[in-house]
DNA sequence: CCAAAAGTGTTAAAACTACACCCATGA
DNA sequence: TCATGGGTGTAGTTTTAACACTTTTGG
C-alpha cells in the first residue's frame, strides 16, 4: 500500500544513545546491523518513526524492540539532518539519550536477530552512519547536564552509597573529586535521604545507603534552589 | 510529480523563534498566516524542509523568505512531534531560535503576502498550532543559555555600552543586577574590549563603547575558562 | 545649574579548596 | 591482625553580595 505526496519527504527516524555505568566506565549500548548499508557494523539502536506515534513513543518502542529496555530515563538530544548522512536516501534522525541502571534492568543481549552489547565510551568500535557524531553529542550533553540536573541518579540503583555517587561523577566528569567536599556538598543540598540500610557483601566496613528524594528536590527547585555539583 | 513511499511519512518542517531586544522588552517576530488552518492568526516563521537541504539551511531559507533576516545567530532548539500538533496531517517540526540586533538588520515588515511584526514576549497574541509551547521552550532556553554562553552579544550592536549589556541581562533574566558587581564581573572576564569611542547623542555623560572579543573568548575557553553571569 | 547616567571600592558573608586520621568490618 | 574503604572537621582562599557618592555632559 503505497503512500504518495506532492513533494518528496525525508524519512524520519529516532536513534538512542543508552548510557550505563559499570565499575570502571561509562558504557553505551550498541547493536550490530544485520542489513545493508553498514551490515555487520555497530550502530545506535533506533528506527523509523510511525505516523501515529510521537517521537518519544518511537524512541521507547525502538529501544524496547531492539534492546529490551523499558521504563528508563529518556530525553531528546538533537536532530541530525545532514543531507548525506544515510547513503540510501535523505533521512533525518531525532536523537535521544537514555540513562539506565545496570542492576535494575535486564538487557536482552540480542533481539530482532541482532546482537546488542555494551561498550565503554573510551573504547568504541567504528560506528555506522554519523552515529559517532551523535554519540559524541550525547556524551557532551551528559557531561554538562549531570552537573546541574539530578539525572545521575538514573544511572544508579534506587539505593546507593555516597561512594557510588561520587564515582559516577568522577567517571562522567573525568576528574577526581575530594571525598569530604563531595559529601559535604551532596548532604548539604538535602536531596538525598539516608535509609537505615547498609551495603551487603563487601569485604570492608559497609557504607550507608541513600536514596534520591525527588519530592524534596521538586519542592526546593520551586523555591529557587539550584542543583549543582 | 508525485512521490511515493512504502510507508506513510510525517511531513517535516522548521519553525524559528527570532528574539530581539528593544529599549524595554524582549521581542519575538511573528507572521500572520494567510492560509488555513489558523488563517489570520499569528505564528512563528517556518516551513517545509526540502530533501536537498539540511535543517539549518531550511531554517535560514525560511527566515529570509518570510522576514528578510539573514546572517544571524541561529541554533537548533528542540523537535516537536505531537501527533495532532497540525490538524491537517502528521507534521514534525524542528524548532530553532535566533538572535538578532535590531539596529543592524532591516526587517521586512511583510513578505510572501504575509504580515511580519515584533511582539513583546510579555504581551503575545494567540498563536497557531503549538507555537506557544515552542516559543516558551525557546524563551527558557535563552534564559538559561545566556548565563553560561556569550550569546547575549548577538542581541546588541557590535559596539555597545556596559549599561546596554546589563540591561540585556536584566530583561532576559527578569531581575535587577547590581551595577558595580556587574561591571566588575564582565570586565574581570576580559572578553569585552574597550573601544576608544563613546556613545553619541545622549543627554548626559556619554558611556564608553565596548566590543565582544570573540578571539579572546575562544582562547580563554580552550584553557578551561567558563563564561558565567 | 540641573537632570541623568557614568564610573568607581570596600567590607562582610558565603562558598570553595586542600588536606589526614581513626573506625568498622570481613577475610 | 590486616586490608579496605567509611566516615569526619578545619583553616586559608576565593567569590559573592550589599551598598553611596562623585564626575561628566547636554539641555
Amino acid at each position: 500500500m503505497p503512500h504518495t505526496y506532492e513533494f518528496p519527504r525525508p524519512a524520519l527516524t529516532v536513534d538512542i544513545v543508552v548510557f550505563a555505568l559499570d565499575e570502571q566506565d561509562l558504557q553505551v549500548m550498541l547493536i550490530e546491523r544485520d542489513l545493508e548499508p553498514f551490515e555487520g557494523q555497530w550502530a545506535l539502536p533506533g528506527g523509523f518513526v510511525r505516523v501515529e506515534e510521537t517521537l518519544d513513543e518511537a524512541a521507547r518502542r525502538e529501544l524496547q524492540e531492539e534492546t529490551g529496555l523499558k521504563e528508563i530515563f529518556l530525553e531528546q538530544l538533537y536532530t541530525f539532518g545532514a543531507v548525506d548522512r544515510d547513503p540510501r536516501e535523505r533521512v533525518v534522525t531525532v536523537a535521544y539519550y537514555a540513562l539506565v541502571n545496570l542492576e535494575g534492568h535486564d538487557v536482552r543481549a540480542s533481539t530482532d536477530a541482532r546482537n546488542a552489547a555494551w561498550f565503554s565510551v573510551n573504547d568504541l568500535p567504528d560506528l555506522a552512519f554519523d552515529h559517532q557524531t551523535i554519540l559524541a553529542a550525547a556524551h557532551d550533553r551528559l557531561r554538562s547536564k549531570v552537573r546541574y540536573q539530578p539525572i545521575g541518579f538514573e544511572l544508579l540503583p534506587e539505593k546507593f552509597t555516597l561512594r557510588q555517587l561520587q564515582h559516577l561523577y568522577e567517571v562522567i566528569l573525568d576528574r577526581e573529586l575530594d571525598k569530604r567536599n563531595f559529601r559535604k556538598k551532596v548532604l548539604g543540598m538535602e536531596i538525598v535521604k539516608a535509609t537505615n540500610e547498609i551495603e551487603k557483601d563487601v569485604a570492608h566496613r559497609a557504607a550507608r545507603l541513600y536514596r534520591f528524594d525527588k519530592r524534596k528536590y521538586d519542592r526546593l527547585t520551586k523555591r529557587g534552589f539550584n542543583f549543582e555539583i
